[in-house]
RNA sequence: GCCGGAGUGGCGGAAUGGCAGACGCGGCGGACUCAAAAUCCGUUGCCCGCAAGGGCGUGUGGGUUCAAGUCCCACCUCCGGCACCA
């Protein structure tokens, strides 16, 4: 009985695939090249997850595809294996990471393989992999030795960085200092979310309501030494060169949102103006008026950000955030204690604290007033958290009447609202919010200017009297690049030790000839009592090390899990190269990835992140090509199975679900239980109860996980592919079901019944199967199948390239004769989506293997047309009838045939014909009155 | 609140402004079988009708058009993301 046996074609050509190098890639390609690359995952413990094998299939079936049209193919895959779960792992028992990790990885391997990927595994890496970490930390090294230069808008060496005459005076150590402070790779003070309970700092989503997610313990925001990466120095680059990719439009505004570019107005209110010191006023104006607006603000001003400096006459109190360094400046005596005590709650309020659930606002006056640079009137200063520290300048200048959280604040407060601006249709309402755009009022000389040319023409006024200047800024902050955490790349980098062992604030870059600087052996994960990172209590021949007669300390931060899977997609063409991190001729011949599939969660950080050390490597001259990704698709996500969910009350009887309570519990009810009356589904035996009907993103403690091992030894590994194809378009978020996958395994079936006969007692060809020349029907089906299916995986939509060539195999089942000249090509194009089969039809048809190398078959356009064809006749739009005419008939020969119809002459008879539109090969359509 | 995306049979979905529901699941009927499974064939949007046939149908309400699932306006629901960025 030789049935169609997934498990036994499947290992089979999978180790004839390997044996052979089918899917080698050469080192430079030749001719056309296709670059087609999955987001690689991260080798959790849990195994593989259906999700993935959806991106890697399409993208499987478009390299596939792609070499039997003769592409040169690039289709690697490796994984992302730093990480936080295989350190907590550690923690809680004990194994290495790296143990854990290779484990992991291994079962990842052997999945992916069990889903016959066409990736040359000759070309796999992990992140973790000393040979990769060492040219991650080289990475690293690039960007420290570059600085930004605004004017070329370029990354250089740091060599090149001009220095101002007044350091150069100040000694080596000042240059040094200059040089650390325009690195793209810097420190700076950041605050961390640090869980003394936990001994160990968290992420940021790792912190929910201000305490730890797990265990529930309280997190202190601390400061504490970090490198950041002066990723916004990119930020115009960045947005404008997203124009040039072939995205989807919805991710491009997603990181050019994520950007945030915002353009607006720099100001300065001189700070501590008290009454009758008009003078002390005047003279500064004058003096701004000589210096001009100085690149860094004094202690004498405070200085805001405003995207409405046309609002600047409606200004009724100055706010800084609870973090500004002035603030301690401008609280009066009399305020301190209140002043301390709320930057001390806005200190153990997280960033999600401060955003979801204090949204009503909340503050402190400071005691100082400011004055107004162009009215000269003291106004108020107030300190708020509504007011963040790490954009703009972390000071506002607030105007009630003309923004909404200004004028929350101010309604919670009783401060005052000034009208400045009025809307164009009507009068301004005093004491109103008006946020929109209009003519200006109340405003000095700029009194009735439209808001747009009042803003630009007052930041130019601003600018040439010294009291403001025009500014861009972004949402985008620079990137927050160390964690401190052991299981990351170690940081590069040295620390000089003075003579009493603490740092001098002296770095130095690790020799790019010693790398990769290794993560050193610890046997205990535990973590500590304070936010040092684990790396500080590493042994001390690790942690000190001497060069040219120095002492230095390492780093002990480790890199974020983003650091890695920055470069990946470079090192996949050269992976074994250990004297540069990618040959020049090579990222040359490849670069950049053609085809880069990957979930929409990716969608704004990972492709950020890449894009911008790829520009660094672009600007020093190390890539070719300032984009890496050119085609980018997200895949959708892939839910559980359909639920239907009851509720029923506590004394135990069903609630309809509309009218449940928070005491009625839910309950699963089987799909066999339950009907669809009208918009709602109600239970079979009580059709007034409604119960819910949703499918659920998969989760464990759902308990809705679909396993791809299951899958594959239930219904073959051909099945699953398939399937998740034919589910819908890939792009679209999709549930699971059970009986689709069978669906398409009973497709598989008949597949293998078209060529194969299953009541035979060994293998042998179907009966049917001959060596007759195609009839005209059967090559008009075939061409058409193959037409379609080509055009399909170009487009990316498999669902419906999946139902043409079903609908083929449902044309050849009935046929008594079954010419080979037919089935053949068929079996090259359903190759790319169910090899494991393909090859195994491919070798009972006597062809050569491995048919994942047969060329693409070529469509005869002759067999796409038709000599005539069915066009629908409408009268009053409505279809009456069909008619048959030649398919290169003219509307006049339509119209008449169709008017010819003895149903439509009948619907005719007696009505005056207003109008006739015949579309040639469409429809013909009579518009009559009466 | 803001920004995306989506609403089409019992279900997943298909449809360059031109025959709505391809293909698959499920259902129903039939053939094969002692029977069942498997397989093959047919049928299957809803309503009225014995039938021929007719009417209604793509979230809701309007509009444009000879013709709208598709275009325009307003709204509703669901999903996803962002969220005090001055």
């Amino acid at each position: 009985m030789p049935r169609y046996q997934p498990s036994r074609i499947e290992p089979k050509w999978q180790e004839w695939w390997e044996a052979r190098g089918t899917f080698a890639t050469p080192r430079l390609p030749a001719g056309r090249k296709a670059y087609i690359l999955d987001m690689f995952p991260y080798p959790s413990g849990d195994g593989l997850h259906v999700g993935h094998p959806a991106g890697y299939t399409a993208t499987d079936i478009v390299a596939r595809f792609e070499r039997m049209r003769g592409t040169t193919v690039m289709h690697p895959m490796g994984f992302d294996a730093f990480g936080l779960p295989a350190e907590e792992h550690a923690i809680r028992t004990g194994t290495p990471p790296r143990q854990s990790t290779e484990r992991n990885i291994a079962t990842f391997t052997r999945q992916l393989k069990m889903l016959g990927f066409s990736y040359d595994w000759e070309r796999v890496l992990a992140t973790t992999d000393p040979d990769y970490v060492r040219w991650t930390q080289w990475i690293f090294l690039v960007l420290f030795d570059t600085w930004f230069d605004p004017v070329l808008q370029q990354g250089r060496p740091i060599a090149e960085l001009p220095i101002p005459p007044d350091v150069e005076a100040a000694g080596q150590a000042a240059v040094a200092a200059f040089r650390d402070g325009h690195r793209l790779a810097y420190q700076s003070e950041a605050p961390v979310n640090w869980c003394p309970a936990l001994g160990t700092v968290l992420a940021n989503e790792e912190v929910v309501g201000g305490v730890s997610e797990r265990g529930g313990h309280p997190v202190v925001r601390i400061p504490l030494r970090q490198w950041m990466l002066r990723i916004t120095a990119y930020a115009d680059r960045l947005e404008r060169e997203l124009d040039g990719l072939d995205w989807p439009a919805s991710i491009k505004k997603l990181q050019s949102d994520w950007i945030g570019r915002s353009t607006g107005a720099e100001v300065d209110f001189p700070i501590g103006a008290q009454e009758g010191a008009d003078s002390a006023f005047a003279r500064w104006k004058a003096a701004r008026a000589t210096t001009g607006f100085p690149e860094t603000p004094g202690h004498e001003v405070l200085r805001i950000y405003t995207t409405r400096p046309d609002t600047l006459y409606g200004v009724t109190y100055m706010v800084v955030s609870p973090e500004h360094p002035l603030l301690d400046a401008l609280t009066v005596p009399g305020q301190r204690e209140a002043v301390a005590a709320y930057r001390a709650a806005a200190a153990r309020k997280s960033d999600l604290d401060r955003t979801d659930l204090a949204r009503e606002k909340t503050g402190v006056f400071t005691g100082t007033h400011v004055v107004h640079p162009l009215t000269g009137t003291a106004i108020p200063v107030w300190v708020a958290d509504y007011v963040l520290a790490s954009y703009g300048t972390g000071a506002i200048m607030a105007v009630p009447a003309h923004d909404d959280r200004d004028f929350e604040f101010a309604g919670t407060f009783g401060l005052e609202v000034t009208t400045v601006v009025e809307p164009d249709e009507r009068p301004a309402k005093p004491g109103e919010l008006f946020t929109g755009e209009g003519r200006a009022v109340n405003s000095g000389g700029y009194t009735g200017l439209a808001t747009r040319e009042f803003i630009s023409r007052v930041a130019d006024d601003l600018e040439n009297v010294g009291l403001g200047r025009p500014a861009v800024n972004y949402k985008l902050r620079d990137w927050l690049f160390s964690r401190q955490r052991f299981w990351g790349e170690p940081f590069p980098i040295l620390h000089e030790l003075g003579a009493d062992g603490e740092p001098t604030g002296i770095l130095r870059a690790v020799d790019p000839a010693e790398l990769p600087v290794a993560l050193p052996e610890l046997t205990d994960f535990k973590p500590g009592d304070t936010p040092d990172p684990p790396l500080s209590r590493s042994p001390a021949e690790w942690l000190f090390v001497e060069r040219d007669g120095r002492r230095y300390r390492r780093e002990t931060n480790t890199m974020p899990q983003w650091a890695g899977s920055c470069w990946y997609y470079l090192r996949f063409l050269d992976p074994r190269n250990t004297d540069r991190f990618i040959g020049p001729e090579i990222e040359r011949a490849w670069m950049p990835v053609d085809l880069y599939i990957g979930g929409a969660e990716h969608a704004v950080l990972h492709l950020l992140y890449s894009r911008f050390w790829h520009k660094v490597l672009y600007d020093r001259g190390h890539v070719s090509h300032p984009e890496p990704f050119g085609r980018l698709v997200n895949q959708g996500m892939i839910l559980g199975e359909m639920e239907f969910t009851g509720y029923r009350s506590p004394k135990g009887g069903w609630v309809s679900a509309e009218k449940r309570g928070g005491d009625d519990v839910p309950a699963k009810v089987p799909a066999d239980q339950v009907e669809k009356q009208g918009e709602h589904f109600v239970l079979r035996d009580a059709p007034q109860v409604r119960v819910e009907s949703r499918a659920y993103k998969m989760s464990k403690s759902r308990g809705n996980v679909v396993n791809p091992d299951q899958v594959v030894r239930d219904f073959g590994a051909d099945a699953l592919r398939l399937y998740e194809m034919f589910m819908g378009p890939l792009e679209a978020t999709k549930p699971w079901s059970t009986s689709g996958v069978s669906g398409v395994r009973g497709f598989l079936d008949r597949c293998w019944r078209l060529v194969v006969d299953e009541r035979a007692d060994d293998l042998v060809l179907a009966p049917q199967v001959c060596d007759e020349s195609p009839t005209e029907d059967q090559l008009r089906e075939l061409h058409r199948t193959v037409d379609k299916v080509t055009r399909d995986i170009e487009s990316l939509s498999f669902n419906t390239a999946i139902a043409r060539m079903m609908e083929f195999v449902n044309f050849c089942t009935p046929l008594e004769r079954r010419p080979r000249a037919i089935l053949e090509p068929f079996v090259t194009i359903l190759a790319p989506f169910a090899p494991h089969l393909a090859e195994e039809l491919w070798a009972m048809l006597g062809r050569p293997a491995p048919v994942s190398l047969a060329a693409w078959p070529q469509v005869d356009g002759r067999w796409l047309r038709d000599d005539t064809v069915e066009v629908p006749v409408q009268v009053q739009g409505k279809l009456r009838g069909r008619v048959t005419v030649p398919a290169d008939a003219d509307a006049e020969t339509m119209r008449s045939a169709a008017a010819a119809d003895p149903k439509i002459a009948e619907l005719l008879a007696g009505r005056e014909i207003v109008k006739v539109v015949a579309v040639p090969g469409r429809l013909v359509n009579f518009v009559v009155k009466g």
